[in-house]
DNA sequence: GATGCAAATGCGAATTATTCGCAATTAGAG
DNA sequence: CTCTAATTGCGAATAATTCGCATTTGCATC
């Protein structure tokens, strides 16, 4: 996997190494990382970057629609990922051990159409999150 | 409506007047609350309670499950709001006027149903939320 | 109704997550 | 290579929430 031709360019956006190594970092973690966490692996690479500019490069990275903010209900911190083109997803969220995996189902497309008509709602992207036990954690 | 016999006793909480006024304050408005919401509204009606004790009432009512927690996309704040025995809504956010209307459809029954056996989860609640433009907002 | 005590509250300080102001640095257009 | 706007570093500021501890209060028991 190599994500290094983020179109940086074409949002208008300068190529800065330390926008190359957050995309870089989210691109290789398997869950939505925060700031912090992006920052601490990064240091940990032994890559120096502020902490501010972590939060600053999310923002802008998020207001270019390369990455997407995942806000979990246990947690007081947001956590982002990569955005894949047009694809969207869901998050399964485990209440034990906090572990977040990614779906690809989605069951909604009829029900946007619904709510829209019902509501008279414009609906432009939704959130999803089941919340649960995987099968480390559910007791059998 | 009268939301004054909140089973604080069957829950092993004693019944005190901050309870009782945050749990009003919450049964009475339309939108979900935040903390400090709570407490500015409280402080209005000249009663008077500490942020403090917002916040801690808010953690017990949450963890009894008399309160759910509400968190948004578009804000750091948490917004709480009444538990209505078994049922449970979604929100539509309006990303203009940031107006939130629960609706009680629930598309996500089989949705769960597959997801517990394609992934082994055991699904236990999960949040749904629409974000797009309201009537008022949406340009026709 | 008085008493005792754990539970709840008030209050200010502390923490956590995030944002901001400003000076220094740098990407990249020309 | 030069210039300038965009980006970054850094420290301070802010927002939301939590914590420690002394005081008060609900309520079970006398």
């Amino acid at each position: 996997m190599d994500h290094n031709h983020v179109p940086f360019k074409e949002k208008g956006l300068k190529k800065t190494k330390q926008r190359n190594e957050i995309v870089e970092i989210i691109a290789h973690s398997k869950q939505p990382l925060s700031a912090e966490e992006i920052y601490l692996k990064l240091s940990k690479l032994k890559i120096e970057i502020n902490l501010s500019t972590v939060y600053r490069t999310i923002e802008t990275l998020v207001a270019k629609g390369i990455l997407a903010k995942v806000n979990l209900d246990n947690e007081a911190k947001n956590r982002y990922e990569l955005v894949d083109g047009d694809d969207h997803h869901h998050h399964l969220i485990c209440l034990s051990c906090n572990k977040i995996v990614s779906i690809e189902l989605c069951p909604l497309d009829a029900f946007e159409t619904q709510v829209a008509k019902t509501y008279d709602f414009v609906v432009k992207k939704h959130k999803l999150e089941l919340y649960g036990y995987c099968d480390k954690c559910s007791p059998h």
